[in-house]
DNA sequence: TATGATTGTCTGACCGGTCAGACAATAGTG
DNA sequence: CACTATTGTCTGACCGGTCAGACAATCATA
């Protein structure tokens, strides 16, 4: 691989090599992903990628903090964005900022769901995926329980367990989109809407 | 290792091996999984597990189909044991069937991320995985669909959109329980009969 | 002894990680 | 400005180790 005529500085390097790494899980899944793979998908020689993170480990670790960190961002975005619109504006633009496009959201389940797997066994990776999880049921939980204090949602409704479930509806759902070739995406959406709202009661 | 006294036959030894193939891939994850992991918990060199599978990847979808075959045949059959008692009932016991015992289905929910994972990616796990996947959903459509004509369930429900739905409740709060070390299992239990019954407005 | 089951051993392929050094940019010096 | 030293970035070659699978020898039974 040739030299880029410019150097970049070492921030926009490891972002490189972190999108490299994405697109790699995203294609041979978690464990089976090389150092190789997320070389050649960064354009970068394999010796690189240990030049920027201590081990392969440390790196697949940045990998999902930094989706942790993105993803939360932008819904997090979604729900303030929508605070004067009321508990359900909100709860439509958080699951729209969450299954963002076909693509987009088909290799962050692909990848997520190899760090859900992963999490569970190695310690390093829980701590990152266990953020994300939580996080966005913090999220959840904010706009179930304004949802259900104005009576928008089922009176009887736990906002801590509403929010796990509403979690349970995103995440089930997507994993099993993921093996429905056939099913176009908007579809996808709406039937997701449905579950959510349909469970909320409203 | 010591050679067993009396030579067990075919059968008997695939499922050995089998199940041996069950608990290492709980262990170590489906991607970190060897042969020699999978000899060693079942008591038996490696060189046999590929005499009697052609090679690994077989090995690892045989198991697959091993889990399927028994889980949905206990689920199928707790459903059919409750129908005198009405779709309330079948439902609960097909969730009483799918979550029997906390390690088992911590083992279970284990190897299965990881065959959902597996079955995005090879061609070859695809099609027991989604067998299994399809096979539940429906079980409980047919569970869904009595309970909304005798008026059990909410009457606006499509039996398998909503089957769809438990689906997801199921495996996503399974997921959610794994990361949970401090729930203990009966409460996660109650939680996921409280969401799928408060979903289908029973 | 003949046959199928089981094992130990070997090998080629691959992978993570190291390392010496190449190259470009920058800083320092006269 | 011209020249050199220094630093940070990046690579190809290589090493130790692991794994899937092949294979021939051994064992148990009929």
């Amino acid at each position: 691989m040739a030299r880029v005529a410019k150097p970049e500085d070492a921030a926009e390097m490891r972002k490189r090599l972190l999108r490299g790494a994405y697109a790699a899980i995203a294609e041979h899944g978690f464990g089976a992903v090389t150092l190789q793979d997320v070389a050649d998908q960064a354009g970068v020689s394999k010796a690189l990628a240990l030049y920027y993170f201590k081990n392969k480990e440390q790196l697949l670790v940045a990998v999902m903090e930094r989706i942790d960190g993105i993803i939360r961002a932008r819904a997090a975005q979604a729900i303030s964005d929508n605070a004067s619109e009321g508990p359900r504006a909100q709860l439509l633009a958080y699951l729209g900022a969450l299954t963002q496009g076909a693509q987009r959201h088909r290799d962050f389940y692909l990848v997520y769901l190899d760090f859900l797997s992963a999490g569970l066994r190695k310690v390093d990776m829980r701590a990152s995926t266990l953020r994300f999880i939580l996080g966005c049921e913090t999220l959840e939980e904010e706009v179930v329980a304004r949802g259900v204090a104005e009576g928008e949602f089922r009176r009887d409704l736990e906002p801590g367990e509403a929010a796990a479930v509403v979690r349970a509806l995103i995440d089930g759902l997507s994993i099993e989109w993921l093996f429905r070739d056939d099913e176009p995406f908007a579809r996808f959406c709406e039937r997701l809407r449905r579950a959510v709202f349909g469970y909320l009661g409203a």
